[in-house]
DNA sequence: AGGTTAATGACAGCGACTGACAGTTGACAA
DNA sequence: TTGTCAACTGTCAGTCGCTGTCATTAACCT
């Protein structure tokens, strides 16, 4: 099954794999960029592989489906938050661990983005995929097994058992639920940017305490 | 739109209706027994209209896809969890009415899902729902929609403005949160039965404080 | 240079879903 | 009762996502 590639750093992609490489990232380019300007349903897999004058088989050939493409970037991003949250020291208490992950994440996404496409696009994707109902739950459904990968990673990082311990499941639930709505507000309002995203989701982590008091009424702050 | 009918309680559907009822009630019935044997996508729309020897048309004349009579039940779940929410007092503090809402409506579900098929069925469905991908995608979206409606009944509840406080949609994901790690377990365990899923159901709710604490080692009791 | 292998194109086919048209049958009034 | 209207349905054709198959091209390796 493999040769003698286990190496790290491979020291020529060799001209296959180049055109390869190229095909699919003009694709990708394709996609987005049909989906982000007349929407992910109103864009047929014929008109991207016609965009990139490619037969609508090698399309497949390059993405598991149409969903595939969509998410390709989004994918980036979460390989990229859960390497961070690896990288965590192991003293930090969970729920810190994830907190500085994503606050950290944010700050070197677009350098892991850019070097594929423009990093507007990812931005714009993302309001396209939380607009869209189909692709707001296919992204639900990665979230779920995203989550389900970090609470086992938690799990064994606090030396617990995920099967009869139901505390890292709904750790990582939770704080997944605090993303989400982080996110979707992000994807709603009208100043996008890094930025504001780091912002925002400091400021959601900080008012679940307040969230889960019963008490909402005795502080009429947002 | 309406004609003098938005009294309650229909005096008499009328054969005409009567019939489509029953052809409804027969694809449902026949769907979700293929479903739970032969599995969600080893199923055909034209396989269900056939065993209630129908045309396929009629089958996309009762349900929009064949996502949705997958979730039909699921669907009447959720608007009873909803009307049992609407039905808790004022003066309630928001987690506690989510708390005694879904509680309370474990213990009436029964009813309301067997007028329509035997309860048996909504259990088989809902492992099916949870171990398929696609459905499980689906099943996040619809919850989030429902969440969002939920978030809103509640900040209405307490007066406040669910555009500018975070709290009531950061309330609600916990909630639901939590309870999809619930329903998850429910379902990959033997045990079916609502009562199980009443006493998983408060177990899981008492634990997230613990599991939104830092100090997971302190104490090992599961 | 010649054989191997991977990427692609072209074609056929399945399944979910939709639009259009026609036939049947309850509902309702003359 | 009868005739008209509207709703429910069947049939047919077509789109779109997606997959299997096979021949062709071009990069790779000896």
């Amino acid at each position: 099954m493999e040769t003698a590639e286990t190496a790290e750093a491979a020291p020529r992609p060799g001209l296959r794999e180049r055109k390869k490489r190229r095909t699919r990232d003009a694709l990708l380019r394709a996609a987005l960029e049909l989906f982000t300007t007349q929407g992910y349903e109103r864009t047929t897999v014929d008109e991207i592989a016609e965009a990139v004058d490619v037969s609508q088989r090698t399309f497949f050939r390059h993405f598991a489906g149409k969903e595939d493409a969509a998410f390709a970037l989004q994918d980036m991003v979460e390989a990229h938050f859960v390497t961070a949250l690896r990288g965590r020291p192991a003293g930090e208490a969970p729920l810190e661990a994830l907190r500085r992950a994503v606050l950290e994440g944010w700050d070197t996404i677009s350098d892991a983005v850019g070097a594929v496409v423009p990093v507007e696009l990812y931005l714009r994707m993302f309001r396209v995929i939380e607009s869209t109902p189909v692709l707001l739950a296919a992204h639900l459904g990665r979230s779920a097994r995203t989550e389900e990968q970090i609470a086992r990673l938690l799990a064994a990082r606090e030396g617990l058992d995920v099967d009869t311990d139901p505390r890292p499941r709904l750790a990582v639930a939770v704080f997944g639920a605090v993303m989400r709505v982080t996110g979707r507000l992000w994807s709603t309002g009208e100043d996008l940017g890094l930025e504001e995203m780091r912002a925002l989701t400091a400021a959601h982590l900080d008012q679940v305490g307040p969230a889960l008091a019963g008490n909402w009424r005795a502080d009429t702050r947002p």
